[in-house]
DNA sequence: TAAGGAGTGCAATGCCATTGCAAAGTTTAG
DNA sequence: CTAAACTTTGCAATGGCATTGCACTCCTTA
């Protein structure tokens, strides 16, 4: 199941939810398909996104990939297509906080029309 | 209903779940409240902010506010107290965009810690 | 070949958001 | 003042998603 899900995210350019791989992979349990992303946050492979659609999607990490404010970028919720994209090429700027606000971590979600919808 | 839960917003700085207030109005019913800031909602006076925290927080609007991605403003999380805050003076920051994306909202958190935590 | 460990399926649990329906409360026209 | 019409509320149920205990199957290794 893993190397199936891993070849599979491999193939893909962009987040996908439990559910889609659920759907795919119909002969597998839903636990085992959980248990296997967890798996591979846990190994650092891929990266949970929360892109308010209700869903985490999950997505290939890169090789130096160590998910926190460092390598974070931007992601992108087509809201036609409900797909969701990794966009690597553009890092999240950090604004100046307010006095007293220290940043952690990140989560900047952008929504619109991707380029395949345009 | 709508004016208690009103005021109270107003009295916060912060943005507030739909739990926080049914603990709050405990003599409220949960669907009460929920129909209470829905309404708000409908009527622009609160928006609603998805913190990653599972729970949705909803804060006042500004006068101004029409929640799209003109009025957008950076949200923050602290991981300590929980509290989630707008930070109205924060702009978000849009990126140039891969070619033929097109944005219509964003949603930019951060995690991190606040300044009455630190 | 059998014991120990790893992977899997099933079913249950626990949030959280949302809604149908009927009861209670409020407004308004007669 | 009274009843119809409309609004607000409570209760209970539903649905989606994440997560987990437990038992069973499968694989590795001594
Ligand atoms: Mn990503
Ligand atoms: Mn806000
Ligand atoms: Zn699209
Ligand atoms: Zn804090």
């Amino acid at each position: 199941m893993r190397l199936l899900v891993l070849q599979y995210l491999m193939e893909q350019n962009r987040a996908l939810s439990l559910n889609e791989l659920e759907v795919l992979f119909e002969n597998a349990d839903k636990s085992t398909i959980f248990r296997t992303l967890k798996t591979f946050q846990e190994n650092y492979l891929v990266h949970r996104i929360n892109d308010g659609s209700g869903a985490i999607k999950y997505a290939l990490c890169d090789d130096d990939c160590i998910c926190s404010l460092e390598d974070n970028h931007i992601h992108f919720l087509c809201t036609k297509c409900e797909k969701t994209y990794c966009l690597k090429d553009t890092p999240i700027a950090t604004p100046n906080l307010p006095n007293g606000f220290r940043a952690n971590f990140a989560n900047y979600l952008i929504e619109g029309i991707c380029s395949t919808c345009t």
